[in-house]
DNA sequence: CATGTATTGACAATCATTCTCAATAACTCT
DNA sequence: AGAGTTATTGAGAATGATTGTCAATACATG
């Protein structure tokens, strides 16, 4: 298995005790854990990875929960009736995600022209954008060879 | 409470049939049901909406989960631990969504550059892409008023 | 470093989702 | 159109993900 790191990006930190919230132990473990990952994970799965390092499955979900709240996070549902969360820098969201091992990689945003389209998108709609999700979903190199 | 069509539109017909379902009287009456809805909602709620037409909560979730499975419709993850599906044209991955009411529009795919975008994506990534989304998030006309 | 309070872990409680199975209804073939 | 084959259905039971409870603990602030 990697190996995994302690620390969250000072990032995440700041944002956390921006909103008040404590930066404790456990959830510098599972937003570390959660980062390592690079996949959409379940609380399951993060606390099955966690094991040995005590923390409770309890704490996995609501540490998900919060980060999710946070914009940390991106939870997912899928079948079977579990959600996943991937972790995501403060104002990335825009991913390519592998359908088949289900490893995501994030883009670069420079790329993604939503911001002006944003404004397009408000005068057709009478919306106000806050901000958007870009994905793409298909086969990475490496389940592209397996076949 | 709006009237509910009972025919889902040819399209969505000619899609189960083509992958080998049978158009059976639930199935319909829960596809234009979704449809009709114009926001994201969960099983229950679907369920709700069709008291009195005996369809079993069970069905409304296995019809959902094709659904999902032949892309007319998106599923997605929401705090309380309960997936929520919105009702998708089959090729149409972009919306406008109201983070207040719920409520969505699709926006014309001519609008998207995504499918040159995915180009670059799969240079830059090696992947190779088959679909993407594009959804924007904000507040609709109705939720700015109210403040 | 003492104090106030958010947070934690363990387990119980809840509720969304899936499973099971006999009964029914779609489609196919004639 | 009618009979046969088989997917699909509804109801309720079973499963399992998620949240609630609460005493104990650890973070931040002064």
């Amino acid at each position: 298995m990697a190996q995994l790191t302690t620390t969250p990006a000072t990032d995440d930190a700041a944002r956390l005790q921006a909103h008040g919230y404590r930066l404790t132990e456990p959830r510098r473990t599972i937003i570390a854990a959660l980062r390592d990952a690079g996949r959409f994970c379940t609380a399951s799965q993060l606390y099955e990875r966690l094991h040995g390092r005590t923390v409770g499955l309890a704490s996995v979900y609501r540490t998900l929960e919060l980060l999710a709240e946070l914009g940390l996070a991106e939870r997912r549902a899928e079948t079977g009736g579990e959600a996943s969360f991937l972790y995501c820098s403060p104002r990335q969201h825009h991913h390519v995600v592998c359908t088949s091992c289900g490893a995501v990689r994030e883009i670069d945003t420079a790329f993604c022209p939503g911001d002006e389209l944003a404004h397009d998108v408000e005068r057709q709609t009478g919306f106000t954008i806050a901000r958007h999700t870009l994905d793409f979903y298909g086969l990475c190199a490496a389940c592209q060879a397996v076949g």
